[in-house]
DNA sequence: GTAGGGTTTAACCAAGTGGTTAATGCAAAT
DNA sequence: ATTTGCATTAACCACTTGGTTAAACCCTAC
């Protein structure tokens, strides 16, 4: 039956990107995929060939879903300050669910950076969609500064604190998990501040 | 002789940290240690009894370096901006020189996270030491932001473009590594002025 | 019911893993 | 020259790993 064969494959790559996402390619172990799963080790080769086959099915729908959420979020005909506001808001509230995804894909894709390169010719995504939009309304709105840099501050603000989790914890609020998650909620609003207040600097 | 021992320990020493920082503890293999070293599988086990010991005492002496680093920038006492150059301009050097370093610290301390605590027991390193210097100076000279949200907003943008180095490099530049480069040189210049804009709008 | 085909499993395998051991090498001290 | 003690190695081991295989287990169709 394909009911139950879609069920057994959707828990397999539940089981998978969680394992995978939490270990990395290299630290997961298909055992523990299975048993997270609640099925035998066997049933993983019979559906998914391999472990890699496994590991480049779950990569890519993640890869998938973060670029056309990004995609989403910045094709918006909005001005650049409701633009910076969804995309902080969206993204610290995705991360904080999941917090072990940026390091994963920071590191997969370390590790095999032609990943991105081989994909993105399949699928629909298209960086320069986004990317000259802001270009444009940056220019239009008499902003002086590189969309470049611009963009990456936005996104290594957003990111950084959550792929750092451990270190800001600790050091920061002192092993306080409470106190990092009031941190994080508090900067969907800081860091639009922040950017917003640099952005002045840079008007003609 | 303590001479030749100290030399072996040594080139044990550096290409452990080579692996263990590309690959990571779980993608790190003994072997490749012993022969990107040149000697003997066994000699590593005569040395650090095990891979998890050889792990801690590499892990621990980057974590110290970093720290320190950190610490000995953080304390000049000199004007916010010029900590703010130093800082920008000695860590995309830093790093730019070692890619790999951000990722492998966020993966392990996320994996352990308890290491930084054990760690910092021994270390002289205390976070208060430099952080609330900063929290004096910033107020001092008016700018009335949160020195949490301020340290984590320069860090974020100097350390994550280089964590996110495969992504940037195949995104925004099409894979050219020379442009990326580029890129990054500027940075050092680009942040500064982006931090120091956005102060302004802090000024009391 | 039973034949057939996909699904699931237990048992197994070869390769690779970290780690041990016993022997060898080697330089200084006697 | 012989002994002594650390440095180094080859051979080996137990265990884990991803992966295979052949049998059992369902369902559905006849």
């Amino acid at each position: 039956m394909t009911e139950k064969e879609k069920l057994t494959e959707d828990k397999i790559a539940e089981a998978a990107r969680e394992v995978f996402i939490e270990k990395g390619m290299a630290g997961a172990r298909m055992q523990e995929i299975a048993d997270r799963a609640g099925i035998n080790k066997s049933l993983l080769h019979y559906y998914f060939r391999s472990k890699e086959k496994l590991f480049n099915f779950i990569f890519s729908k993640i890869i998938d879903r973060v670029g056309i959420m990004f995609q989403n979020i910045m094709q918006e005909g909005v001005s650049i300050e409701d633009k910076l506001k969804g995309f902080v808001s969206t993204y610290i509230d995705v991360l904080m669910k999941n917090p072990f995804l940026p390091n994963f894909i920071f590191n997969e894709l370390t590790r095999n950076p032609e990943a991105i390169f081989d994909h993105y010719k399949n699928a629909n995504i298209e960086p320069s969609k986004f990317f000259k939009p802001l270009e444009n309304q940056l220019a239009a709105e008499k902003y002086n500064i590189n969309p470049q840099d611009f963009m990456i501050n936005v996104i290594s603000m957003v990111i950084f604190p959550i792929a750092a989790k451990p270190i800001i914890k600790q050091i920061v609020f002192e092993g306080d998990e409470k106190a990092y998650k009031a941190f994080m909620q508090l900067r969907k609003e800081s860091i639009v501040k922040f950017v917003l207040s640099a952005l002045e600097g840079y008007k003609e």
